[in-house]
RNA sequence: GCGCCCUUAGCUCAGUUGGAUAGAGCAGCCGCCUUCUAAGCGGCAGGUCAGUGGUUCGAAUCCACUAGGGCGCACCA
């Protein structure tokens, strides 16, 4: 247990027994409070806003409130000394032993350390990248693709069951338009003339071995035939390439999924309509008209009667069609179904990852699951914004039109799949991103991909070195685990474990708010602090991780080094990247 | 017209769900290689957190309005 969540819980069990006693009275429950590491030294090892955080429950000022926990707090052996502050802070410092255990902590649990059991197992759902089998994988679908998986590691890291997937649509307009571009490619194989690709169909040289594969398959088969006849096993058979040539793709940066959910399966097996029926036998169907959208040019409107869903009792704008004048389904249906089947599997958390041209999404797809789950379910979306793509510092225009695509594979080989991976989440979600071919590679400290690799890496340096000293054996984290550790005392040590003791709880809170980003930021904080550390190193030699002459002091900083490699690893699990032993390029 | 998102140092961005004097990196200036990797580190300077009002012990953070920017908004699929 970390020390932030043992201060946590000693502060909980003394508001316990004042509650008791009766020396203390709430309104209400006991609200959350968080105990941290303060920003100012000065203000001592740890800090809690609890004092002020029960103010208005307790009808007692901050400060009084503070008295209280003070009085019941001291004194623990691991609590040197409480202090008020401010309006109502409870500063604490803490005896050295407390950080010392911190690393043996590490030290004993391995890159386990960090993980968690918040989630409670409970099941989540983490639905990425899910673009239609038309192409490659391009770099539009990188970071969506990376922030996705992540956060399933994340997930599972923070104790939730995990589940990652897949949708796709093997039906509808751009599936067809795959098809027809394979057909023509399919005849260019057979000898055909075909010409430049028409307007409308996929540009790009990509379907081109699919269109061998089939003629290899098929032979002439659908030559000179209608569409009719060709269409369905020229679509069915490029799916099935193209959604391989994808996998192939996803796996270059080390993502597989764990179910492929697809649309065409949803309405043959049935789940459209079962779907429809839970929402009629809710009360939520009715035959109405709808009011004329605002704002847009209307030429063609004309008010009709149509089959709709009551969303706007579950907070959308407005209530959705699910069927067409037609009698057919609406677009929308297919996801509505897809959401149900998603319920029907067990899912108390649904994790969408979304370009932020999918807007009008969640605003759709909460009220569907607010009708299945009876409010039970939540249903979040990530909405990830733009990947600008430099190179050279010159911006590259990406077109689709003229097929002019950076393609993941591109990607992948220039800067390798660590780097694709890190350098995706260096920023929130949100914000959109730079990618440059050229800085990603660098080896700067502007490259946070090079800045967490080179701090392992040290570590790693200095570890090789400590053999020159000490018996492999010596070096173990079992045996470093029960070096003394009294000498680490410097300034710069102990910002170190401070760094690492958050690693557990900057799990958790990455995970509750869904974040993975700040996993990153994490791992470049604390190869920060590893840094500084070793550059001491350079202005005074006595603060070199290794002294030759002291064998002690030397034992207690490489378990100190251990602990940082250790950290670091575990972070790296959660990114999905590799970390290196060595960065040092030609041997 | 409506909805969502964004606006923090010259530039690119964080900000631990409402905490103490708002933080990094780059760019600028000043220092540091007899070294476990200087591919790095330390220091200085840089701010009306877009604006106004509100909520309260306390706001970059929550609410309302305003300005600027992005995305979305049919029975499309």
């Amino acid at each position: 247990m970390s020390v932030f969540k043992t201060i946590h819980a000693a502060i909980q069990a003394v508001l316990e027994e004042a509650l008791v006693a009766g020396t203390l009275t709430l309104s209400s429950e006991i609200p959350a409070f968080v105990v941290e590491l303060p920003r100012e030294a000065a203000h001592g090892d740890l800090a809690t806003n609890v004092a002020m955080a029960l103010a208005k429950a307790a009808g007692k000022p901050p400060r009084v409130i503070a008295e209280i926990v003070k009085q019941g707090l001291e004194p623990p052996p691991l609590i040197a000394s409480v202090q008020i502050a401010g309006p109502g802070f409870i500063n604490l410092r803490l005896a050295p032993s407390v950080w010392q255990d911190e690393i043996r902590e590490i030290l004993r649990v391995g890159t386990r350390y960090g993980d968690s059991d918040l989630g409670k197992g409970v099941k989540v759902n983490v639905e990425y990248v899910s673009a239609n089998p038309t192409g490659p994988m391009h770099a539009g679908h990188v970071r969506g693709a990376v922030i996705g998986d992540v956060l399933a590691h994340l997930m599972q890291k923070a104790g939730y069951d995990v589940t990652r997937e897949y949708y796709f649509n093997d039906s509808g307009a751009q599936v067809d338009v795959l098809a027809r571009t394979t057909y023509l490619r399919y005849r260019e194989a057979l000898g055909e003339e075909i010409g430049a690709i028409p307007a409308g169909l996929y540009p790009g040289d990509y379907l081109k071995e699919v269109g061998a594969a089939l003629a290899e398959r098929d032979g002439a088969t659908w030559q000179g035939k209608d569409e009719s006849e060709w269409i369905e096993p020229v679509r069915t058979f490029a799916v099935a390439w193209m959604m391989r040539v994808i996998r192939d793709d996803l796996a270059l940066i080390g993502i597989t999924h764990d179910v492929f959910t697809n649309e065409r399966e949803l309405i043959e097996n049935g789940t459209l309509d079962i779907a429809f029926q839970i929402l009629d036998s809710k009360g939520l169907i009715y035959v109405g008209t709808l009011p004329p959208p605002k704002g847009k040019e209307m030429e063609d409107w004309e008010p009709v009667p149509l089959t709709l869903f009551r969303s706007s009792l579950f907070g959308d704008s407005t209530d959705r069609p699910l069927k067409k004048r037609d009698g057919y389904w609406a677009y929308i249906m297919p996801d509505i179904a897809y959401h149900y089947d998603k319920i029907r599997r067990g899912f108390g958390v649904m994790i969408n990852v979304l370009g932020t041209d999918h807007g009008g999404y969640l605003e759709r797809m909460r009220p569907v699951v607010a009708a299945f789950s009876d409010k039970k379910a939540q249903l979040t979306v990530i909405f990830n914004s733009i990947v600008k793509i430099f190179k050279n510092g010159e911006p590259v225009k990406l077109s689709k039109r003229s097929g002019n695509l950076i393609t993941l594979r591109e990607m992948v080989e220039q800067v390798g799949a660590d780097a694709v991976r890190f350098f995706m989440l260096t920023r929130d979600p949100k914000s959109p991103l730079d990618f440059d071919f050229a800085k990603v590679v660098e080896q700067t400290r502007d490259n946070p991909v090079f800045y967490v690799q080179y701090a392992h890496a040290r570590c790693c340096s200095v570890l090789r070195h400590a053999v020159e000293l000490f018996s492999a054996e010596e070096l173990t984290e079992e045996a470093l685990a029960k070096v003394a550790l009294d000498s680490l005392v410097s300034e710069e040590e102990i910002q170190l474990v401070k760094g690492m003791a958050q690693w557990a709880r900057t799990v958790e809170s990455a995970a509750q708010a869904q974040e993975p980003h700040r996993i990153a930021f994490y791992l470049m904080e604390l190869a920060g602090l590893f840094h500084t550390l070793w550059n001491k190193g350079n202005d005074n030699a006595a603060l070199r991780f290794i002294v030759a002459d002291d064998k002690p002091t030397t034992l207690a900083r490489l378990a100190l080094i251990t602990a940082t490699r250790t950290i670091l690893r575990s972070g790296f699990g959660v990114m999905g990247c590799t970390p290196m032993d060595e960065l040092r390029s030609g041997g």
